[in-house]
DNA sequence: CTCACTGCAAATCCTTTGCAGCTGC
DNA sequence: GCAGCTGCAAAGGATTTGCAGTGAG
């Protein structure tokens, strides 16, 4: 692992070299396709669905197509880059923030927001077996900013 | 299998006078599909997916098609007598437990455990804006059983 | 008879798979 | 030249839509 923080200091992920030692820091290989939606993912500090990106990344000029979309994205969370996050039935994200965090979505405005790790008194639940271990904690607080 | 009489209390949501109750309560009407759907969902397990539904009910005496067992599913979440629980991007299931709880699920077993409602410290959540109210609470736990 | 509602076949949309082309050795 | 990796067209599967059928008034 370099020191050079690859989380988050956004000055070198904005470069086009700074993409390429993040993938390459993951055992990705930098190709163009590759790139360009790293580029995406990472620049705009944001939750996307994989359509979003198709298009985001299709407005510049490397075509990607939608395939190659999600097979990037899936491969990107299997080596631990992005977060695919579940806001409900119709909606999988992709959060380029992988810390431990949650989300806020607000139903009216569709908005979603990250909030901090929550503290849970996950060790006193009696409903945990024995031998089970937490391997992580999802939770989608959904509110309403209607009076 | 038999179901002659549920284990504990026999409620009258298990006959079908109880159910046609309970659809009317929610302004269901009561047809012979709909009726099938909620004999499924509130006599046998608690989470179901769509297609077991689908299955489980085509087992009985009256065909159900697929898009009669989806838009019913998703009638009866609109209309609070069922809850969707999406577990991961590959999953989303059907609860008829409506009452305030969580989710535990075993990634390895794939098994899918209520749990009480958490005590969030989510009044102090500096994330949330003023005007903003918590709607619901969707928590999944996961964890694995391996040692 | 008419109208509104119900249930389902077909269409749609999201995601994955299988394979043709490319790259480095 | 060959082996393994990439990216995409087409296939697959889940969900929704539009409309024919049904029953109540």
């Amino acid at each position: 692992m370099k020191d050079g923080d690859d989380s988050g200091n956004p000055t070198d992920e904005n470069t086009d070299a700074g993409l390429a030692r993040l993938l390459h820091d993951h055992q990705v290989n930098p190709t163009r396709q590759r790139l360009a939606i790293a580029r995406c993912m990472f620049k705009h500090r944001q939750h996307l669905s994989a359509d979003s990106v198709l298009v985001q990344v299709n407005l510049g000029d490397t075509y990607v197509s939608k395939a190659t979309v999600y097979n990037t994205l899936k491969l990107f969370v299997e080596q631990g880059m992005l977060r695919e996050v579940v806001i409900d039935s119709q909606r999988t994200l992709f959060d380029s923030n992988i810390s431990d965090h949650h989300h806020i979505l607000n139903v009216d405005t569709g908005e979603i927001r990250d909030i901090d790790p929550i503290q849970l008194a996950v060790p006193k639940l009696r409903e945990l077996a024995p031998e089970e271990s937490i391997t992580s904690v999802d939770l989608v607080l959904r509110v309403s900013s209607k009076t």
